[in-house]
DNA sequence: ATGCAAATGCAAGGCAGTTGCATTTGGCGA
DNA sequence: TCGCCAAATGCAACTGCCTTGCATTTGCAT
């Protein structure tokens, strides 16, 4: 194989084989700033590079997910799930419900809560999953729909 | 109508109809400590009341959720939609991933958060999903599953 | 080069949720 | 109380996301 091998080393690391796929996914997921769906993913595949499956894709997401090389999560609106390369630095992103614009931010207020569980019901938290959504600045001008929001 | 219509007014209230099958559901949601799917709600349904259909559960939820009188959400695992009263209490849940235990939680720490963004990026936070899993004191004797669960 | 397990393509299938349409029902006004 | 009509429901087909079974191909160790 050519050096379509980019990741062949990482791949044969978590004890799978590096592929042209594999490759391509990875590099792609290296692209996107954000999390992608299987769908998403696919039809770039599809266009920047070679023919592939589209059952091969989720099969290499589930993969590399379950070496937790990429996390898994749903997007907030529809559920659809979404991909995105494992950093391991911990980061949420905040959704702006006007413009639909997703905003990275590092800030997680998990920390403390740890503590407190730990202490109050001996809870040993491992993970945790946050979504948050609002206004940006450029939307605040949109009145907010009616409701409470503040009840998720 | 007889007193199926123990909601009549609340329904009346957020303009629609007080029906047989929205003052069940309404009834067993306020009896469910916790989310159900709309397959768990139908099938309690069907067992103890009357006859329903499945894309009238799914219809009455999708309503209640419009309305804000249900909050809906997704399952950590499989992503399947959850459903449950919306009691304007802030609480989140916690899922044990030895036992599939839920356990709620009435701390939430997004409130410095919200103040946090609002400086820092102008961003108006109008609400947030937060699910926290982990090992429950029971299941403390198992051993955490191999990867970083730490960056979701 | 050879062999074999792993990966992939292809097509069918599974399942949560949706939709169109005919029928029924709740609530209101006569 | 009766009749009306929009709203609600049942039923069945359908969609879309994702999974799976199986035949074929491919990575890679020997
Ligand atoms: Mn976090
Ligand atoms: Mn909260
Ligand atoms: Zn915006
Ligand atoms: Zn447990």
């Amino acid at each position: 194989m050519d050096e379509n091998s980019k990741y062949k080393e990482l791949l044969n690391r978590e004890g799978i084989k590096s592929t042209r796929h594999r490759n391509a996914i990875l590099e792609l997921l290296e692209e996107s700033e954000f999390p992608q769906t299987a769908e998403q993913l696919f039809i770039t595949l599809r266009e920047k590079t070679a023919s592939i499956d589209l059952s091969t894709v989720y099969r290499t997401l589930d993969t590399f997910a379950s070496k937790n090389l990429v996390i898994k999560s749903n997007r907030v609106d529809d559920g659809k799930a979404l991909y995105e390369l494992n950093h391991n630095e911990h980061k949420h992103h905040i959704l702006c419900v006007g413009c639909h614009k997703l905003i990275s931010i590092e800030d997680c207020p998990i920390g403390e809560l740890k503590q407190t569980l730990k202490n109050k019901i001996d809870f040993d938290i491992t993970g945790h999953k946050l979504e948050i959504y609002g206004y940006c600045h450029d939307c605040k001008k949109y009145k907010l729909p009616p409701g409470n929001h503040d009840n998720l």
